[in-house]
DNA sequence: CTTAATTGTGCAAGCGTTTACAGCTCATTT
DNA sequence: AAATGAGCTGTAAACGCTTGCACAATTAAG
C-alpha cells in the first residue's frame, strides 16, 4: 500500500480551510457555515476524497467495527443468526469482523484478544457452549459483549434466547399426548449450557412428571450420519418418540426409519429443536420448534449498539417467543 | 473506550529501552540482542501489553484484514466457500471483514468503498453475479481482489472456479444416455455470468449436438418453493430430465414429483449443480455435481495472500476439478 | 592495534485523523 | 459605545505505532 492519495490535508488546502474544518464537515458537525461546508464538499467530491477509517479509529478510539464469534457458518442455525446481526449492523453502519472458533488452529482466548487488539467496539458471541476462557475474557474487558442464542452459566452477560425449557417441554408433551411412552432426547454437545441446564433439565422434569422412568439420552448427535446411525439403537430400545436438538441428525433418523420400514409418525415421532430449510425438504416434513433466529441475531445486535452508545439496557436477558410448528413427523390428532 | 492502558511507551520505559526496540521485539525483527529481547518480553508479559492493531495499521499501512463480499451466508454454497477462506486466512493471521451484499440497504459500490476505507489488505468476492459497479471498483483500486466461485466478463480478475461447461455437459449427457429426450435447465439468475456464458451455453451446445430443438430454460428458480411450483410446468411440458443450478429448488422439484406420482428417475431425472447436505437428505438422493467448495475458497484465499505479499501468481484463473456424484435421481444404468 | 564491517539501539518524523482550546467576526444587548 | 455572547474557524496536540537514519558498540579483518 502506498501513501494515501488524497488526505484530509489535501482537501483543506484546496478548499482553503483547516483540516479541522474538513473533519467537521466529514463528520457532520453543525458548527460550520453553510457556505464553507459547500465549498469543502465540492472539493471532497472533486478530489474523490475518502476518509481513512484506520486513522479515524486511532484518533477517535472508535472503529465502527464489531467482532462476531461463531463456531460454524455452514450450520444454518448460526448463519440465520448472523444474517439478523448483519442487517442491523449495516443499518448502524458497523462492519463485522468474522471470527470462526471451529477449527482449533487458535485458542478461543487468542481469537478474542485479537478482536480486542483490533479495537472492535463490541462483540457478539454465539456458540452452543461458552468456553471458560471466553467467559473470563469477556468479564475482564470493558468492550461490550452480547450473547446470541447462547447462554452463560451465571447469567452475567447480556443475551438473547428463547425459553428452551418451555419449548422443549411443549415438544415432549405433544408426543406424550399422542400416546408415546418411550420418549428419548438426542443432543449435540451434552455439556453445553443450553443442553445441560435447559434441554436435559426439561427432559428430566418431563419424565418425572409422568413417571416415565429413566428415559434415554443420546449424546453427541451432531450430523446427518449420526442421526442415520442412531436409528438402529432407537429401534432396539423401542423408542417411540424422540426430540432432536439439531436439524440434520433429525433428517438422518427419519430417512433411516423410512428405509427400514418404521412408520413416522405412527411408530416413531420426531421433533427437532431447530426449524431450518431441512425441515421441509425431508419427508415426512418434520415437526419443529421454530426459533426466531433472524430476530435473535437482530435483537442481539441492537442491544450491542445500545451498549456501545452507552445507552441503558432495559433487559439484560431477552427472551423471544418461539412457535411449535406441527408437521408430519408427529401425529396430527 | 478510554485511553489505552498499556502502550508501547510504558513497556519501553519499564524495560529501559526505546519504543523502537520494543516495536522490533513485538514484530520479531532480528536486529535485537537476545538479552534485550528477553528483558522486553518479560516486561510485556508483566504488564500484559497488547499492541494496538489500529495504530499498527496506520503506521505500517497494513491491517492484516481482508474483506469478504458474499451475497447470502445462509446459502450453503457460500458458507462452504467461506469456510475454506476462513481457515486459510487464520493460518496467515488475517482477519475477515464480512460484507453481505444481499439486502439492498447499501449499494455494492459503497460496500466496497467502505472496505477500502478500512484499509483492508485484500478482498475476496463471491457472488453469482459480479455487478458492474463492483467490477469497476476492483479495476480502479490497487488493493488485490480474488473472485471465488465467481467469474467476471472479461477475465481480468484472478479467480477460482470449476469448468462449468464441462461439468454441465457431462450432466446433460448422463441424462441423454439414459434415454431422456426432453431435457430442460433451471437457473437462478439467468443474467449471471456463470449462467449466461457457461451453463446456458453448455445447454445450447448440448441441444445442438443432439438435434434436440429449442429446449426449455426456466429462469429465476431460486428457492425451495420455486422448485416445488415449477413441477406443474415440467409435467405439462413433458420434461423428462432437468438440470437445476441450485440445491433447494432441486429438492422442491423432487418432492413435488413424488407427491404428484411422477417417478424419479424413471419419468423424470434431476441433476443439481451444487452438492450440499440437501442432496442426501431428500429422497431419492440427488445426483449432483460435487464442486470442491471448501477448496475453491481455500485456494482463493491463498492466492490473495500471494498478491498481498507481492508474490507472483502462477495462474490468474485457477480451475479446480469437480465430480459428478451419481445418486438416485438419475437412472443407474 | 588500527580500520572496516557488522550488529544493536535510539531519535524523531511520520501515518491521517479528531478535538480541546483559543481567537476572530459580528450581531445583539445595555 | 462598550460589553457580551454566539457562531465559525484555525492551531496544535494527541492517538499508538513503524521505520529510515544516524550513531554507538561490538566484532572481524588487515
Amino acid at each position: 500500500m502506498q501513501k494515501q492519495k488524497v488526505t484530509i490535508y489535501d482537501v483543506a488546502r484546496e478548499a482553503k480551510v483547516s483540516m479541522a474544518t474538513v473533519s467537521r464537515v466529514v463528520n457532520g458537525n453543525t458548527n460550520v457555515r453553510q457556505e464553507t461546508r459547500d465549498r469543502v464538499l465540492a472539493v471532497i467530491k472533486r478530489l474523490h476524497y475518502q476518509p481513512n477509517a484506520v486513522a479515524q479509529g486511532l484518533a477517535s478510539k472508535k472503529t465502527t467495527t464489531i467482532g462476531l464469534i461463531v463456531p460454524d457458518l455452514t450450520n444454518l442455525y448460526f448463519s440465520e443468526l448472523s444474517k439478523g446481526i448483519d442487517d442491523i449492523a449495516m443499518i448502524y453502519k458497523y462492519n463485522i469482523i468474522l471470527s470462526s472458533i471451529e477449527n482449533r488452529l487458535m485458542r478461543e482466548g487468542d481469537v478474542i484478544q485479537g478482536l480486542l487488539n483490533k479495537q472492535v467496539d463490541g462483540i457478539i458471541y454465539m456458540s452452543n457452549r461458552l468456553s471458560k476462557e471466553a467467559e473470563e475474557a469477556f468479564l475482564r474487558t470493558k468492550t461490550p459483549v452480547v450473547l446470541a442464542g447462547t447462554l452463560d452459566n451465571d447469567g452475567h452477560l447480556p443475551s438473547v434466547n428463547i425459553d428452551y425449557i418451555k419449548a422443549d417441554t411443549e415438544a415432549f408433551e405433544l408426543m406424550y399426548a399422542s400416546g408415546k411412552k418411550n420418549i428419548a432426547i438426542a443432543v449435540g454437545d451434552s455439556e453445553a449450557v443450553i443442553n445441560k441446564q435447559h434441554r436435559l433439565v426439561a427432559y428430566r422434569r418431563f419424565l418425572e412428571a409422568h413417571h416415565l422412568g429413566e428415559g434415554h439420552v443420546y449424546r453427541n448427535i451432531q450430523n446427518y450420519a449420526d442421526g442415520y446411525n442412531l436409528y438402529a439403537q432407537l429401534k432396539q430400545e423401542k423408542i417411540d418418540g424422540i426430540f432432536v436438538t439439531k436439524d440434520l441428525p433429525s433428517a438422518g433418523i427419519v430417512n433411516a426409519a423410512s428405509e427400514k420400514g418404521t412408520k413416522v409418525p405412527e411408530d416413531l415421532e420426531i421433533i427437532t429443536a431447530t426449524a431450518t430449510d431441512i425441515v421441509k425438504v425431508v419427508r415426512p416434513k418434520l415437526t419443529a420448534v421454530k426459533q426466531p433466529l433472524y430476530d435473535i441475531g437482530a435483537v442481539a445486535m441492537r442491544m450491542l449498539t445500545k451498549l456501545m452508545g452507552d445507552e441503558p439496557l432495559e433487559d439484560k436477558k431477552v427472551v423471544l417467543p418461539y412457535a411449535l410448528e406441527k408437521n408430519d413427523s408427529t401425529s396430527t390428532r
